[in-house]
DNA sequence: CGACCTTTGTGACTTTTGTTACAATCCGCC
DNA sequence: GGCGGATTGTAACAAAAGTCACAAAGGTCG
């Protein structure tokens, strides 16, 4: 384990905390798909993401879900450090979204470490201006661009992360992550794609030009 | 200045570090309507609120604007502790909701203090977390429900922070909050005061039941 | 091969929200 | 009093998004 640690957080991490990590965390290997975290969930642990990408996802009481965002390697889930705080209870939903290797740190270390390494002081809040960076752009989205914009943005952002030009998943799975419908969504594909930005198959679709 | 501290601040931070806020802290006070931190303005220091309302808004490119959440007493703005990282430019814009009291830290003092006390490390904490859940709340708003709830939300809100069941404003005012138009907002407005829940007025709406 | 489920395409329609235009009213101020 | 700006009310229309219904095409598996 500690050679990926090393990999991951190797510049960032002191040697004394790499040790501690490494002694305390306990190393996880999860499939694409594997749901790592459900709302109202208590937080165990705090995950450190060694590589693969998950994905964070809000849900709303009748069920209705919306992508928050994406962690990749090095990054952490914010959402986790609240456990230490008042509430315990997760309030989002985090997926597997590719295959994914984390280290998974017991909490009470958290309060801990914040005191000890300075190094980890700053990855903790540059852990939650990512978030909150990333929160406001999710609200960006929703608040001022259109479906169609949204939905353009969703593709890049997903090929992105999974550094593939091919968007492997149905009309109904995206239009989940947007919180829209089905239907809609069909309807703004075959719009890019008749302007040649994209071409649409059976259960993936493939990036030309966005 | 240290009596305001105390007020607003003593039971949860320790007497070392009250001292050192008041020597290092400027007090300000500052009018309603007054504008506290402008989008891609640099950050000078981190705001302690004693008294009143911040309201936190975000902007588009094109100058459309949407109401985030406010700052209360005990608050603090965490958008500005990122300052202390990375990018040091305001995401946001915060403008003083009523007449409010606050204490300047300088940025500096942050790390420091945050190696060495104990209870600021929880308050930076848990200002982050309740940030965070402020911004799950507002994508919640946008993303689930329809314009006619997310104003009943609004003017619940706005009575809440202002303890004042009369909300002073002019209907294209709250169109600008909420990033909708003047004529939407006046629609639903009066379709809620047929229901008796409201009343209409020049330049305010008084609140019967929400 | 053929029954069956999943996925996609599409037309028709509704609801929600936004836009434009204009009238009516209020209010301050000369 | 009356001029002029700010505010509110409302009708008519347009655009965006969602819903319903159903057809067509793909793929699985007995």
């Amino acid at each position: 384990m500690i050679q990926e640690l090393r990999e991951s957080y190797g510049n960032q991490f002191e040697e004394g905390l790499l040790a501690e990590i490494a002694q305390v965390g306990t190393f996880r290997e999860v499939p694409a798909g594997h749901k790592l975290m459900e709302i109202g969930e208590y937080i165990k642990g705090m995950p450190l993401l060694i590589s693969g990408v998950i994905k964070i996802l809000r849900e709303d009481s009748e069920g209705d879900e919306l992508l928050l965002y994406y962690l990749e390697q090095g990054d952490t889930c914010s959402m986790t450090m609240s456990c230490c705080m008042g509430q315990s209870r997760s309030e989002i939903r985090a997926i597997a979204e590719t295959d994914a290797r984390l280290i998974m740190i017991p909490i009470r270390k958290m309060e801990e470490w914040t005191a000890k390494y300075r190094s980890w002081r700053n990855f903790v809040f540059e852990s939650y201006n990512n978030r909150l960076n990333e929160m406001l752009q999710t609200i960006d989205s929703i608040a001022f661009m259109n479906m169609d914009e949204r939905l353009v943005k969703y593709l890049k952002d997903k090929a992105r992360v999974n550094e593939d030009n091919t968007i492997r998943n149905t009309h109904q799975e995206i239009a989940y992550d947007l919180h829209s419908s089905r239907v809609v969504i069909s309807r703004l594909l075959k719009k890019l794609e008749q302007m040649g930005k994209i071409e649409l198959h059976r259960n993936y679709i493939q990036i030309l030009d966005l």
